[in-house]
DNA sequence: TAATAATATAGTTAAATGCTATGATATTTT
DNA sequence: AAAATATCATAGCATTTAACTATATTATTA
């Protein structure tokens, strides 16, 4: 019950992007080196959102990738989905083609029907605008206690 | 961001424990039977629920197990934190030594904190009293569309 | 005392995770 | 046109986890 690198990896490589817009397009190096993370394996992560066009890319010297959606457009859900295949709790909810044979009469499913809700709920309630808001927020001591 | 076969099988065996609780002693041969589930494996995840203290223990001819407490006493939220050694959805919210060197300054932290704490709620809002009685419900076709 | 049942430990297969490595291809600036 | 920069495409690998299976031992009781 865990999220993966790939998701985490995401969410602050998108969280860079989002930071650095005004610059045109950044490249990976660039995020790889602020974000500490290796290049080669932010490559393997950056085709798994194309898919979904929340990225605009270009090619070449000063080349990179900035944001095709605005930031509040784009919600941890969204990513993690993308990322994680699902935000299923249990393969049970994914109706694949090896279902399982219990399901019809599960005594539990319904726990895990609600759990997925529930954490879909939260995580689409939360954008990457949030997560630069509140970074921004904290770096400018607008949170005292 | 998977439920593992340890925790959805324990939740099985404590419902039907909590199902057969007038019988006395319920052997893991039985249990086994009834939720098609390999005796072996179950034997395997008897003692990660045994370190709580919610089963009884029979050994010898008619022995087996039998719910220590009420099945209303008895979360999910519990039973999973033991069978999946924790709830949270990242590393990070387990303070062990080798923690992540970024959290002091982690943008996204507060997601996976905020997460977790909706999961546990969630979860511990559940216990094995609901599952039974939902499912008799159901049996008795007290649940009409 | 024989049957039954729990306990302990080890082994196994398969898949997923989290990368690293190598090289090709495309684009842009000079 | 060439050099530099950047993306894109595969393959490999080491470690861990998942999900069992197998064997043997120990304890209890009808």
């Amino acid at each position: 019950m865990k999220i993966s690198t790939k998701g985490r990896y995401a969410l602050h490589m998108l969280v860079d992007l989002a930071e650095h817009c005004e610059e045109g397009f950044v490249s990976l190096k660039e995020i790889a080196e602020r974000q500490k993370i290796s290049k080669k394996y932010l490559e393997q992560i950056i085709p798994i959102l194309n898919v979904s066009g929340i990225l605009k890319t270009n090619r070449g010297s000063q080349g990179g990738y900035k944001l095709a959606v605005a930031p509040e457009k784009c919600s941890v859900g969204q990513i993690l989905r993308l990322t994680e295949g699902s935000l299923a709790p249990v393969a049970c909810l994914e109706n694949e083609p090896n279902e399982c044979p219990k399901l019809e009469n599960c005594d539990t499913i319904f726990i895990w029907e609600g759990l997925y809700e529930t954490i879909a709920n939260y995580l689409d309630s939360i954008s990457i605008k949030d997560i630069v808001d509140r970074k921004r927020g904290i770096g400018q001591d607008n949170y005292v206690i």
